[in-house]
DNA sequence: ACCTCACATAGATATATGTCTATGTGTATT
DNA sequence: AATACACATAGACATATATCTATGTGAGGT
């Protein structure tokens, strides 16, 4: 039932950082090289490295080896299913748990 | 140019905890009185405290006092426009900065 | 074989975060 | 005014996170 709630906050996670925002920014329009992504900021490669690894356990960013490089690309697919949820969660329906009962605060 | 995204990057931040992916879910349909949102949970009421502050500071929930309650709502403005800038960042687009240069990985 | 390059992993460190208990503040009730 | 209630604030503490330096790994080039 809340599982929804755990597999998504993951990708609010991976998203809660500038650098990576700015990433995945980057990926939207094609598959970029590790070096290419790199020469935007300020940071040191490990880090670089730390944040794709953040990217990609999330589901939202795919890694391709080829030779010495790696290219990564967005998962369109991931990114679609994530903006379905935080729509569903910030729009009014049916079936949504506050729907269980009223609040009764000053009415008594 | 930059600031769109830590402009944003505070709302990923408070969509970053399972607990306040809930809560925004509950206020989706409506206002809640806090003491309505506590019973949904096993947290401490300043715990709730906490994570409600966190919601408004972003923008996303607005508090309304009424005597000795408070009642939150879900500000729709601030949720459409975050909606649209994680559509931005996730769709191919004319500006995005990867458009600045091609990678020339393993083509020289 | 050796070296270089591109990237990943390990470990350290400082800061941020989620939770709690204890206490403060303002409102209503008696 | 004294009390009870709803919520906020303060401070403590454990865990998570972003960053770094140092090192490992695996592929290509000489």
């Amino acid at each position: 039932m809340d599982n929804k709630y755990t597999e998504n906050v993951g990708l609010f996670k991976a998203l809660a950082d500038t650098n990576r925002l700015i990433i995945v920014d980057m990926l939207s329009c094609g598959e970029l090289c590790a070096c290419k992504i790199l020469e935007k900021f300020h940071i040191t490669q490990p880090t670089l490295s730390h944040h794709m690894k953040i990217l990609c356990d999330c589901g939202l960013v795919s890694g391709r080896k080829e030779g010495k490089w790696t290219h990564y690309s967005l998962n369109n697919d991931k990114a679609q299913e994530f903006k379905n949820f935080l729509n569903s969660i910030t729009t009014d329906k049916e079936d949504c748990i506050c729907k269980e009962g009223e609040c009764t605060c000053g009415k008594g």
